[in-house]
DNA sequence: AGTTTTTTCGTAAATGTAGAACATATTGAT
DNA sequence: ATCAATATGTTCTACATTTACGAAAAAACT
């Protein structure tokens, strides 16, 4: 299903660097992952998705400024790409009109 | 991250077993993925999928009556448990809460 | 050089994909 | 009645993709 779905965790990851604008990159969107959700991400998993989701379209990155007043390496920046925004929102009205199919009475076991 | 997460695909199967109650079997999920997303997924995807729904706790199921009008095996109808229904309103309110907090320039990439 | 910050890389486990093989029930022929 | 043929569903097996973890490498500052 090579680039055909949104996975899990990506679908997160894309929510949260949709938050983080206009600065969000690897440390960043792990925090935020721990700020909104408890969720404690490793950093390799978060680059990963990162990656992934560069490769499938649905986010662009560019390097952030090397004259920052702090020590280390340059963060990569990312934002969310007209297909990245596609994909998001059609995720969100397909699982709203799933819901509101399902029966009251599924509920009750 | 076994069984603390609903990945991406059980989330969705997740939902139609809610649809097709008190009808959720392996065959009728399939099809209703079919009507629903127009997404062709394979049977074996969908059994693998409803069993490890079912080792998490998010389903159970029962064996169907065996006195029905056609051949064939008798069908493994399966409903939502309590745990499947706070894993599907969680993810759902999660999301709407992330949602709400994206800038809309976040979007003008 | 030493320290800080961040990304890259390698490996393992969980989830997703696919369809053939197997099982079970009804139907129809003999 | 019994047996093959057919219809309906689930299990099994194999592999691809996604997620997880953390050590190592890279790059910027003092």
């Amino acid at each position: 299903m090579k680039g055909t779905h949104l996975g899990e965790f990506e679908e997160l990851v894309l929510l949260i660097i949709g938050i983080l604008y206009p600065d969000a990159y690897g440390l960043a969107v792990r925090n935020e992952i721990k700020n909104q959700t408890g969720r404690s991400a490793a950093i390799g998993a978060v680059h990963s998705a990162l990656s992934r989701l560069e490769e499938k379209g649905f986010l662009k990155s560019h390097l952030g400024d090397s004259t920052s007043e702090r020590g280390g390496r340059r963060k990569k920046l990312y934002t969310i790409t007209a297909e990245g925004k596609k994909a998001v929102a059609y995720n969100r009205s397909l699982r709203n009109q799933l819901w509101n199919q399902i029966p009251d009475l599924a509920w009750d076991t």
